[in-house]
DNA sequence: CGTGAAACTTGCCAATT
DNA sequence: AATTGGCAAGTTTCACG
């Protein structure tokens, strides 16, 4: 399925990315114009993109907040001995879980909870302790989200890069 | 720009949405089909379902181990006064910071970090740490991530949820 | 909300530079 | 490896029932 990138992305793979990022639907043609490459090339490059598995898939993005679940939140599992959620209960069991980490430290998990109120989290919440210990952290605002992949800052002149890393 | 949604989501709108979530380069006339509605139909629904702000817009998914940015963490800030990062720091100062949700508690934001590397994700650490107080969290592995929005369970049986998650 | 037809756009393949 | 051209196919969108 997905092959490795013999090389790695170039200039072009990257504007091929951020406007693609920008909006998945763009037409071969469109895209060509916009990176100034023809349709048939900006298409190879594309399917190379999606079979090296860079490109994952095209996605409607749905904002939770408008579709009844207002309410986000961050859930540490610390859980006990046999009782692990990851081995205990499946993606079903738990719908309000959008996102599942492993994590380094002591803690086994970091979840990402949506749900449609407080009380409904406060369901969660209840649940998922059967687990073990959790630590909850209740998103109040969210500046952003799904934020672009961007080209790492080496390949190009980024001006607002204001202090390089240390090596 | 953003108008309300008069009436609340029914069936067929969380059909649509669970199908262009997963494929969101459909052509109505495909979308039509799995819902059984008619091209137009499924057009007027699905521009309704964009001007209430439900589908805020289609975009290509690329995955970010692939495209130079393996390592995910999680940063919670605890900003020093007159520090903090929201206040200090535009979004193109810290281009590895995917996500930043102001949370509740003692902390001020929870963030979502990409980096190239160890030493890459060392040196963000170190910037961040500017700010004030930092906990960190390394992401081992991902379950899975960007999970799509689904109904209500009351609203439904859950029998008729046919799409997997990634991963 | 469904059906049908027209017009547009797109994607694809060939040949060329 | 990328560009140009043309053709075939699909899609959108309208008007109407």
């Amino acid at each position: 399925m997905s092959f490795r990138m013999e090389r790695p992305l170039d200039e072009l793979d990257w504007r091929i990315l951020a406007e693609l990022q920008g909006d998945g639907r763009l037409s071969f043609k469109e895209l060509g114009r916009r990176i100034s490459l023809s349709p048939p090339a900006v298409a190879e490059r594309v399917r190379r993109l999606e079979q090296a598995g860079v490109i994952s898939g095209y996605r409607a993005q749905v904002e939770p907040g408008r579709a009844g679940y207002p309410l986000t939140a961050f859930v540490e599992m610390r859980c006990s001995l046999g009782k692990c959620l990851l081995k205990t209960s499946r993606a079903e069991d738990y719908p309000e879980v959008v996102e599942i980490h492993k994590v380094s430290g002591d803690r086994c998990a970091m979840l990402k909870v949506r749900t449609a109120s407080l009380e409904h989290f406060e369901g969660v919440q209840e649940r998922l302790g059967n687990h073990g210990e959790i630590r909850s952290t209740v998103v109040l605002s969210t500046q952003y989200e799904g934020r672009p992949v961007e080209p790492p800052a080496e390949d190009f002149l980024r001006a607002s890069r204001s202090e390089g890393w240390r090596r």
